[in-house]
DNA sequence: GTTGAGCGTT
């Protein structure tokens, strides 16, 4: 009979972590970043939560200033867990931070052409 | 000197 409470218990204790919600990655997203902040305030700022990998911060080529988001990489996704929770909703340089879980992107550049087996011949 | 939702190469 210990059986069921014990299978009703282990399912209470069970972590209810959706397995088709992998809403959690070592990458960071991080937006509503103020205007002025750099990747080195940034990494400062969330170096203190784990071992940050990579820090990537999208800037405007036509007006030189970021674009107000970029990108935090943790050796370990508990860190970006942590990082998040502690982080998120909190303010930088003045302005509320939103940091969400980033999507994978293929990096490398906007287009990419192979050369044709012609050889240009 | 400005503005403020977002998911990637300035």
């Amino acid at each position: 009979m210990n059986r069921n409470l014990m299978s009703v218990a282990r399912k209470a204790l069970t972590k209810v972590h959706s397995p088709n919600s992998p809403a959690t990655n070592n990458k960071l997203f991080v937006a509503g970043l103020s205007w002025s902040v750099d990747e080195r305030s940034l990494k400062d700022a969330f170096c203190s939560f784990g071992d940050v990998t990579e820090v990537r911060i999208l800037y405007d080529k036509d007006s030189g200033r970021s674009r107000g988001f970029g990108f935090v990489s943790f050796c370990k996704e508990d860190e970006a867990v942590s990082a998040k929770d502690a982080m998120d909703g909190k303010a930088l340089l003045g302005r509320p931070l939103r940091i969400s879980y980033a999507l994978e992107r293929a990096r490398g550049g906007p287009v990419v052409l192979p050369r044709l087996p012609n050889g240009g011949r």
